[in-house]
RNA sequence: GCGAGGGUGGCGGAAUCGGCAGACGCGCUGGACUUAGGAUCCAGUGGGGCAACCCAUGGGGGUUCAACUCCCCCCCUUCGCACCA
């Protein structure tokens, strides 16, 4: 026979779907719906394995919904605006905006190949300003309802290229381009207050089904807690400090407090301090520490006496204010109450400055002079050295002291979050600009909408130096004050990109939209999003940002739902050399050799049969002669079903019908349960082993073996869409097989008449019986003594007990 | 350091609730067909043993008639966070 000549059938029908518009989604009110998505591709990125596995998932669960009766929406885009395409135009002289359609169309002409069940009139552009006047909208409407604010906000600067890099462009401390030492300098930045919605974005509830960690990671990133705010006063300054704390049961062991290095305090410190010129030489030292994650890890931890000192309210006691590089401005007050006996970091800093050490919760282990101390006892106990309120548990007195300092005024109860506000500004070309004028009479004005988009000009030069990009273009640079019409500035710095992908998915509800954002009523039609698969990479930011997005919404009233994604699924990364598979690791495979020599079915079944979708994948292409083989083994029954000759004898029809519909629930189970294609594909393989041993021998009615191979056909149809619908035209059909339902099993073939039980004898399984389902104990038991591999074992030994799981197993404890 | 996940044949991975460990596939071995086989089909395939059996789910202990699954201790590994006061 000859093999699958996959090549023709498969742009056949992808060329015929196209055509007859079978994923083009309609806004059908009455009919339930579901929208699938999967994370938009970026498009500096190049097609690897990683995209094949994520669109192959979500294509499997859209052709499965639709064959379940969905109205189906499964939209794709382009995440287009971004740094790479910067980059790539300074490199290789071209412009952003011609690098970036020419890489649309290469990532469409690839996704189509891949026969992927989307919705292309509904493609989202993020550089299109069709797409990205909207961000500028939406700007406008937070800025209005108060959620935008500027501010000086350190970013690293490279002082050669006289420009801000990203902390991906900081390498080892220095310019990845001219490895000059970056500096921290401060720019005024704009930023959207996603603090406001701390407490509304860490309640998940509206959320059906995400994976557990995702939740745990957006938890942790907005890092509630619990604590007091403490006064102590600065005579020296006639000024008072403000200090959060988390243990305000620790105040009476407070020996000195440390200050951030940007505290608005310290320059008032400085002018007072005698050790001015020291402290001023520290704070030059750590300006320049950079802010990145890596660094601030391996940083050591580094202070300064400044001279002044600050009163401990609860003991009018005064101890030294320090300035440390290790307390970071963003977080509660800038400054902190330090205990060493009772906290560890406080403790080493304590030792490296030979700083007075002060026990005030008892160690009931330990003694409680402080010389003897080796570390911070952190655990619970009761106070000492606590004045009054010696002897109280540690626990109770954190509310005591609590009150007791709210009623003198001195400190309150309050929370922290560790989520700091969301700054969008980017000093680049290729962004949405920001609709902001600057304005020497009326100050900082907001571009009025009607005069949205404010757009890109095409004609900018890049250099990669310099400030925002933009600054150098004069015509986009100057304009009329809307306010006064004189003449004003704009604003230079584009978005952030988290922007664009925080509503994108709702602009695919209604992508024709002209003259607003979405139309509500379609909006709420379709959303939420019913299942989103992507990387775990985008957990936190994207995923949080996108909430934050459509619970503004939901507040400025624009949509009736207040969480944008249902169910997530992120898929597991593919891995090649170690690493996550990716253009800028240098590691991709390409699918389109794979797609030449096997087809696009082989290579969906291949990437969905390797593991199942949450784990990462290990590239290998061991096994992608695993799946060939099975197409072609069902391309082959599908002929033999097609020319079969029946014989008089039918006794293989209950046989074929039961492995068919045990196949149809097994499958819908994966599906629906937990994603797992991977066991699906196999009792699909398990099937076809089946039904080949059928056919060989000849045991089965033509009628029935053509039924159950239809219902096969359309069960493997969300796998491998080409195949099957070419089988399914072969079989003379001449609708869609998408547009069939999915075959539901009967019961009737569920159910066995007898079962294989496991007969033990003390607890090991010794042999096994086949018995009537449902027979009882003593039946099994006397089949069990009946069969010879057992009753060896029962020569001159007594069953003392017996335990009999229905249908299962049954242990027969012997002595 | 903290938090979450994971560790099963040569490999990818199966195993609703504690109930037959290794489904399915890759690879490998043998055979058939063939001028040929890197195609296809059939059989075998966790390790040891001629066999009866024994040993096996990272290691050690425990609970149980029964443990990959539950509990305790340890090791390794992946991911996330990392001075969050």
């Amino acid at each position: 026979m000859e093999k699958y000549q996959f090549s023709g059938i498969e742009k056949k029908w992808q060329k015929q779907w196209e055509e007859s518009g079978i994923y083009r989604a309609s806004f059908l009110p009455d009919k339930k719906k579901f929208y699938v998505l999967e994370m938009f591709p970026y498009t500096s990125a190049q097609m690897h394995m990683g995209h094949v596995r994520n669109y192959t998932i979500g294509d499997v669960i859209a052709r499965f919904f639709v064959m379940n009766g969905f109205n189906i929406l499964h939209p794709i885009g382009y995440d287009a605006f971004g740094m790479p395409a910067e980059n790539a135009a300074i490199k290789q002289k071209t412009h952003p905006k011609d690098w970036t359609y020419k890489n649309i169309e290469t990532i469409r002409e690839q996704l189509k190949t891949l026969g992927i069940s989307y919705c292309w009139e509904r493609e989202v552009i993020t550089c299109d300003p069709e797409y990205y006047r909207w961000n500028q909208y939406f700007f406008l409407q937070f800025y209005k309802n108060g959620l935008v604010y500027k501010k000086l906000s350190p970013a690293n600067w490279c002082p050669a290229c006289k420009t801000v890099l990203a902390n991906e462009q900081v390498i080892d401390g220095g310019c990845w381009r001219c490895n000059s030492e970056v500096e921290q300098k401060e720019l005024s930045q704009w930023f959207i207050k996603i603090t406001d919605y701390a407490e509304k974005l860490l309640d998940f509830s509206g959320i059906k089904d995400w994976p557990e960690r995702v939740i745990t990671m957006q938890k942790n990133w907005i890092g509630k807690s619990y604590g007091t705010e403490v006064c102590f006063a600065i005579p020296d300054l006639d000024k008072e400090l403000i200090v959060f704390t988390t243990r305000p049961d620790t105040l009476f062991g407070a020996t000195y407090v440390v200050l951030s290095p940007r505290h608005p305090l310290v320059q008032g410190i400085l002018e007072k301090s005698r050790l001015k010129a020291e402290v001023e030489r520290f704070l030059l030292k750590v300006k320049n520490q950079a802010l990145t994650a890596e660094d601030t890890a391996n940083m050591e931890k580094e202070g300064i006496y400044t001279g002044i000192n600050a009163i401990n309210p609860v003991n009018g006691e005064p101890i030294p204010i320090w300035i440390g590089n290790y307390v970071l401005m963003e977080y509660g007050t800038g400054a902190i109450m330090a205990v060493p006996a009772h906290d560890q970091r406080d403790f080493e800093f304590a030792q490296k400055y030979k700083l007075p050490v002060k026990v005030v919760i008892k160690n009931p282990d330990w003694s409680i002079t402080p010389e003897q101390i080796e570390s911070a006892y952190e655990g619970e106990g009761v106070m000492v050295n606590s004045g009054e309120y010696n002897g109280i548990p540690n626990t109770e007195f954190m509310e005591i002291i609590t009150e007791a300092l709210t009623k003198k005024n001195l400190g309150k109860k309050t929370i922290c979050y560790s989520l700091r506000d969301w700054c969008i500004s980017r000093q680049r070309y290729w962004g949405t600009p920001i609709p902001i004028i600057y304005c020497n009479k009326c100050g900082i004005v907001p571009v009025p909408e009607k005069d949205l988009p404010i757009t890109l000009p095409y004609n900018v030069r890049l250099t990669g130096h310099g400030t925002s990009p933009l600054k150098s273009v004069p015509e986009f640079l100057r304009c009329i004050c809307p306010e006064c019409g004189g003449e004003a500035e704009r604003e230079t710095d584009t978005m952030d990109t988290f922007m664009d992908s925080s509503w994108y998915f709702l602009r695919y509800a209604t992508a024709d939209t002209q003259d607003k954002p979405f139309d509500k009523k379609e909006v709420n039609y379709w959303m939420p999003v019913n299942q989103y698969i992507g990387g775990i990479e985008h957990a936190i930011l994207h995923l949080l940002y996108s909430r934050f997005f459509v619970k503004v919404l939901n507040d400025l009233e624009y949509l009736d739902f207040k969480e944008p994604f249902e169910n997530l699924l992120c898929q597991g990364m593919v891995i090649k050399d170690g690493t996550k598979m990716s253009k800028s690791k240098g590691n991709v495979v390409d699918p389109k050799d794979i797609i030449n020599s096997y087809g696009v079915d082989t290579l969906r079944l291949f990437i969905l049969f390797a593991a199942p979708p949450e784990i990462d994948l290990e590239w290998s292409e061991k096994g992608i002669e695993g799946a060939w083989r099975f197409i072609n083994r069902v391309w082959a029954l599908n002929d033999s079903v097609l020319s079969y000759k029946e014989t008089k004898t039918h006794t293989g029809d209950v046989d074929a019908e039961k492995n068919i519909n045990k196949t149809i629930k097994a499958v819908t189970d994966d599906i629906t349960k937990a994603f797992h294609f991977n066991t699906a594909i196999a009792r699909m393989m398990e099937f076809t082993n089946h039904l080949s041993r059928v056919i060989e021998r000849k045991e089965c009615s033509k009628k029935t073996l053509e039924g159950v191979w239809l219902k096969f056909t359309r069960v493997m149809a969300p796998f491998a869409p080409h195949i099957c619908e070419e089988m399914w035209r072969l079989a003379g059909k001449t609708n869609s097989v998408f547009s069939e339902k999915w075959p539901e099993p009967d019961t009737q073939y569920l159910v066995d008449k007898n079962s294989v039980i496991a007969i033990q004898i003390n607890g090991k399984v010794r042999g096994r019986i086949t018995a009537p389902v449902n027979s009882t104990e003593k039946e099994v038991i006397k089949l069990a003594e009946e069969e010879p591999s057992i009753s060896r074992w029962l020569q001159d030994k007594t069953i003392i007990k017996h335990i009999y799981v229905q249908d299962k197993v049954l242990n027969l404890i012997i002595k």
